[in-house]
DNA sequence: AAAATATGGTTAACATTGTAAACCAATGCC
DNA sequence: GGCATTGGTTTACAATGTTAACCATATTTT
């Protein structure tokens, strides 16, 4: 739940992040509640922008999760009917993951979703508080990448 | 995982901002590592602030969690040997936690954890775009909570 | 070509986390 | 005393991350 409660001072910035993220996905899914799916959204839209050329291995990949995870959604996705698995011929192993209609139909809403919650809750932000905050966010990527690589 | 994908255009800011949470964490646990705890840190920081005058429903409200999971917050502290309920005078319905000696020595390096970590994952970045993540995270968890109570 | 190895995907197991409901003990209210 | 409320606990279930074992198919080695 994300209350009124003023933030402390010395919150870790991590908690703060995972926080937002977390009242993110709220309103995603509440605006999308009429879908009779309440996750995986980004895993179609990252479906459509390869066209039904994408394994499991690659959504993984985009996911930036491992192939057990996208084992749960692909079975999510393809048992609520918005995705298919078809074996590919040039390599039995992998499925090419491919799009239903109901997929296709969705995917409007979903991805005018997406854009429309960034809108919502970046409201108030100047263009230069804007490009700060996209500034900031790849600089904290890339310090956090760094840092994990160390170990 | 953190990889080094270069995130896409159109993902949705939600999965960005859990995901520089879970990095972050990553990295404190991994700093704390040699301690016998791997999570919670910031339950132990808030009892500290209020040196041991605090309920488990006041932990509640200041984690933005509910009593179910403070529970098992202070299980976990308590059989690790940080915490330590004590049923109050004045209401003996109520817990105090308080903390013991072992996380008393085990505090100022968690909370040097946190300054330390949040200087590295913010390493790079200008005051002046400091003050502008700031201003975005203050607008943003606005912006969330308006939304939501909205419904 | 047979054997060994690697890869894509699946299954099973386990821990953590969030959430809801039922419950107990202590308190407050009438 | 009877009743409702509150603080905390327990139980249950779903979602998620992680690891290991496994199967089928491909690839490499000899």
């Amino acid at each position: 739940m994300i209350s009124g409660e003023p933030l402390q001072v010395e919150q870790p910035l991590g908690r703060i992040l995972s926080f937002l993220g977390k009242g993110y996905l709220q309103l995603l899914r509440a605006k999308l509640q009429h879908l009779d799916i309440d996750r995986n959204y980004y895993a179609l839209v990252l479906i459509e922008s390869k066209e039904g050329a994408i394994t499991q291995q690659e959504l993984a990949l985009l996911l930036d999760t491992d192939k057990v995870s996208v084992v749960r959604v692909v079975d999510y996705l393809s048992e609520k009917g918005y995705i298919m698995r078809v074996k590919k011929a040039d390599d039995r192993r992998k499925h090419n993951l491919i799009l239903t209609d109901k997929a296709r139909l969705a995917l409007p809403e979903i991805k005018r979703s997406f854009t429309e919650i960034n809108l919502k809750i970046l409201k108030g932000l100047e263009s230069s508080e804007l490009s700060a905050l996209n500034h900031a966010i790849g600089a904290i990527r890339s310090n956090i990448n760094q840092n994990i690589f160390i170990l």
